[in-house]
DNA sequence: CAAAAACGGTTCAAATAATGAACCAGAGGT
DNA sequence: ACCTCTGGTTCATTATTTGAACCGTTTTTG
């Protein structure tokens, strides 16, 4: 792991729960020694990518971040233009939807929306990076992303988030075949207990999936209708937020998505 | 400058005009090697900071970076508490006003309006990083933010961004006094031609200024009427958001601010 | 209330990781 | 067919990162 990935990767500890973050916290979260992440911490506020309170010592995100977003969003507006879909779809299903993109092997939140019509909802954090093999989104991707990313997961164990996660190989494998041949993906309870999830593919100028779409509903309220509803609806949804981010569903799975309507 | 902040910093060419850049292109720009140059760019795109083109080749800001702001807006809400504010400002003088917040040894914008009510208006981009001597903001920061800021600067020689920018260390000291004495920074043309503005310091938790509030005016329409007008209401609305920010203006300058209006 | 634990921060020799000149390979262009 | 411009890779050299030990404060705690 070089020296870059290991300052970055102290920015991923921030969350909403974990606004500010000390040295020794961060030593003891990373596993680096002291003076590492020390000179890391400070390059990074040098940069304005933390800041440090001058009071309490502790370090937070800082405005470069915002600076940057700003610069991407202008760029590339997916979070603007997804926004709009990802609320229509979840006050029709009245169910939280998601939209993630890819980062790296884990699947990054854009933006989420929730009805809040029930008085179970998902909790949702949008700081909080979805792993491959445990989420409806994380199958999607695997089954329509980079072929890379299947081989490169398997080369290490499986982490089991609740008792329902995949963590046999070949099982995992099985169910992106699956996932590649019916075109959505399911999973009931792999990533959080009492939540099941429905993900399906987006693209975006090329051939392999950028992100994902997903539907997640408490497993309680997981009707048959609902198990109708939501793959239909979201792969509608998915074909728009493709459109939007100037992408081209690939024809043949535009065809198993046609047969699922 | 260690290894972090060379790659930090290839991420600070982006800009609207400039969404996607090259190996090649980040060479020329940075100065440093190719092979450097390339691993740094692997290792962002690895951690989402940027992403690849796979057609072009060329890389663009990543997703991590809208989920680190995400992150740090729902932490520290500033851009959504001040945006109000700035908006209220602008349409009353009906001429651009800025929030920036300092990254470093410059300013880094944190929201942005214009009124847009005139024909001709102020280019204001968002991705620009303001230098401390050239502009009204930078010289409230001076003035009010951290003392090293002003020594530090004048270490190197000051590059003039336009031949109105102050070179001249002695000259920007007393500048720079002047603005701690009147409260109020104003600059004609030290940034970009035909661009007169006034800034003033915001405080966060701390004595020290965070940021700057400025206002920005075609030279050619800065009447004596606006000079008037633009100081007094710039102190209200930097009060304001000195409070959104849940800081506290020192009582010396609170006092100054109170005889200007 | 004093001892001690915890915290942020610093130092400097040792070790590791970053570096860059040279080298590939492919895409256009002439 | 040739040249050139692109992105990307290699590997010995070098310089930067590393981390155990140390310092000075602040905050527990017996």
């Amino acid at each position: 792991m070089g020296t870059i990935t290991k300052a970055l990767n102290l920015l991923n500890y921030f969350s909403p729960s974990h606004p500010e973050i000390g040295l020794t916290e961060f030593r003891t979260l990373s596993g680096q020694d002291k003076a590492t992440v020390h000179r890391h911490l400070i390059e990074l506020a040098a940069n304005g990518f933390l800041e440090q309170n001058p009071i309490s010592k502790g370090y937070r995100l800082g405005p470069a971040i915002l600076r940057l977003a700003a610069v991407r969003e202008r760029l590339f507006p997916a979070r603007s233009l997804v926004a709009p879909l990802v609320e229509r779809l979840a006050s029709n299903l009245g169910e939280l939807v998601h939209v993630s993109l890819r980062e790296g092997d884990h699947l990054s939140p854009l933006c989420h929306h929730d009805a809040l019509i029930h008085g179970t909802r998902v909790y949702f954090d949008e700081a909080e990076l979805l792993p491959l093999h445990a989420t409806a989104s994380g199958l999607a991707m695997l089954a329509f992303g980079p072929d890379h990313l299947l081989s490169d997961l398997l080369a290490d164990p499986l982490e089991a988030s609740t008792q329902f996660t995949i963590t046999d190989p070949d099982e995992l494998k099985q169910t992106v075949e699956k996932v590649q041949s019916e075109g959505v993906a399911f999973i009931d309870q792999g990533f959080e207990l009492h939540v099941s999830s429905f993900g399906v593919p987006v693209f975006g100028d090329l051939k392999e999936a950028v992100g994902t779409m997903a539907v997640a509903v408490p497993t309680a309220r997981m009707t048959d209708e609902l198990k109708r509803k939501i793959p239909v609806a979201l792969i509608e949804a998915a074909t728009e937020v493709t459109e939007e981010l100037g992408g081209t569903v690939p024809p043949h799975l535009r065809r198993i998505w046609l047969n699922a309507a």
